[in-house]
DNA sequence: CTGAAAGCGCTTACAG
DNA sequence: CTGAAAGCGCTTACAG
């Protein structure tokens, strides 16, 4: 394997000097355009590859986002990360994205990581626990961050948050409920000290409180399988609930198999209204109803708010809250809602 | 924002040159056990972070690896993906996740933009199509690079492929309707023109041949969409097929939606085997049943024989294939299995 | 065990 | 518009 070629090989086969390469590679318009013409052909010619741990020596930015994740196992946050590492890459950015697993460690040993390979800012959906010292890290790096969906720390005005408005959701999931006369409501799912949980909760209780209704709250980590166990165990209870609030979708997936298990009909026996709207609500039987939270949404606007700092040095406000909306199905309806039709040559190709 | 220490700060403050510095960073036996720590304690004090820019320039391996995924939305890439990783980071090495999305054109820039900045070697699990350009800038960049789940390029020579036995799987799912008693088994969803659904369609085939059966493949996208749509139809079919393979789980947990909507009963009327194993296949209602593939293990495997390349310089086999299994639920024994008992407080910690 | 020196491949003023 | 020169922060022989 013969080494890489460099901008003084490709300056020598054009006959430029290794200034003028350089500046061919910032598209600089310092350059005629015969010459950089001359000098593009020389590097295909030659297969040069750019070398962008030297140009980061010089103190050129790496273009580099590092992209932590939470759990990127849960659909939720992959949308998100997905579609922010499409909005940064059609700017030109590279996004390196990492699963912390919810452990904090890993989170901290990650983000070092990537401060060691020069990544130019941060964003992530952060795990909760640990220290603040990979906040304080990222501070003393000097490398702009912002915190999505979650906030794990209180220093806003350095990691500006961006979260979806979480009580407006636990709020409209539980009117919806209401609406449907519904009195006897549980919330489902859900580690209590976290903030998103209790973002999501504060809705509920603020509207089972204006309507003078007792809440019922089932904590438990936000899982299918937690769902399911629930929906099992509502299922013979003489003074169970007539509906339910859950967490997340995943947890109002595992619900709806549950009492499908226990042969009792969503919709009409029990409401159920889950978070997130995740691909598989609409797909599941029956339809479930969720708070759409636009995980795809938040992904571009995030990446577009961050380019922004970045591109303009404009640091962004401390807390923004994205509009949520719910998604009325039949999970929490009932089967008068008509069935949508479906036809196999009507899948979209992609 | 101070200008960010470099060795030779840390030199100063040791009271040592920075070749000594540079010494205790590689962690080399040649420096005193008191001389170390003092550099230590000057690189804490003086927030000292090492520049792996600087480093890489002078041909130090950046410890990146370049994962590619052809979709990470998959649950079954998004597990795979993440095992990988954390096999990865206990051995020091960063990985770079990037999502393809099936796109061959995304993939061919992440590939361009994962070698310029360095990465030391490629794991790709790759979209279809595209020309062999993508491949082939990595072999002329000299990366080791290995192809997951799916064969994109056919020089396993350069790009070794590390993938399950899927024609194994097709052949276990078939068998095991067959000694269910089912003779008219459909083979549903997957593309035509790709090797991952050829391998699995070819032990259907195989079966059924051997059986003396009559073959009926329904060809489309791999949805969950798709699926539904097929058992939709199907429920209004007189002929139906008794009992189905399906190319992945994501199209059998769309029949088995689909099923439900049409309330025909699986596992008695119906009977279904999916693909993959994924974390949904044993918590849908009824339990599906489905080839196990073990993403996680594979992702282990991988990176571990990528960091044996890597380390060692020892090439893998130009093809490895894994052991599937056939794991049998509810979704076509039938409900004579029982039912797991489930408590939420037995929901496992994470 | 430690120090002085060269050089990795770029970018960036500074002259021309 | 283009060339010559310095320097980014490391690593690597080579002396001592």
């Amino acid at each position: 394997m013969a080494k890489r070629p460099t901008i003084l090989d490709v300056a020598r086969h054009a006959g430029v000097s290794k200034s003028t390469v350089s500046l061919v590679l910032q598209n600089s318009a310092l350059v005629k355009d015969s010459t950089r013409e001359k000098v593009t052909q020389s590097m295909t010619a030659l297969n040069y590859v750019y070398n962008r741990s030297a140009a980061g020596l010089r103190g050129t930015p790496s273009g580099l986002i590092g992209l932590i994740i939470n759990d990127l196992r849960n659909p939720f946050f992959t949308e998100f990360a997905a579609s922010a590492q499409m909005r940064f890459a059609e700017a030109g950015y590279s996004t390196v994205i990492a699963n912390a697993d919810e452990n904090p460690e890993i989170q901290a040993q990650v983000i070092a990581a990537m401060i060691e390979h020069g990544v130019s800012a941060f964003v992530l959906s952060p795990s909760y626990g640990g220290d603040a010292e990979a906040f304080d890290r990222i501070a003393r790096a000097g490398k702009p961050a912002m915190q999505v969906m979650r906030k794990a720390d209180d220093r806003t005005d350095l990691f500006p948050l961006y979260a979806p408005d979480f009580a407006h959701g636990g709020e409209l999931a539980t009117d919806h409920l209401m609406q449907l006369g519904c009195r006897s409501i549980a919330f489902v799912g859900g580690l209590e000290d976290r903030s998103v949980t209790a973002e999501r909760m504060s809705g509920y209780y603020q509207v089972m409180a204006r309507e003078g209704a007792t809440p019922r709250v089932l904590s438990g980590r936000p899982t299918k399988n937690f769902g399911r166990a629930v929906a099992l165990k509502f299922a013979e209870e003489p003074a169970a609930p007539e509906a339910a609030v859950c967490f997340s979708d995943l947890v109002a997936l595992g619900m709806l198999s549950g009492f499908a298990e226990a042969g009792i009909a969503l919709g009409r026996d029990f409401r159920l209204v889950g978070f997130d709207d995740i691909e598989d609500a609409a797909t599941a039987f029956p339809p479930l109803s969720s708070i759409h939270c636009g995980p795809q949404e938040i992904g571009i606007e995030t990446a577009e708010t961050m380019l922004h700092w970045l591109d303009e040095g404009e640091k962004p406000a401390p807390e923004r809250r994205t509009a949520v909306s719910l998604i009325a199905r039949r999970s929490s309806l009932g089967s008068n809602e008509p069935v949508t039709p479906l036809d196999p040559r009507l899948d979209p190709p992609s």
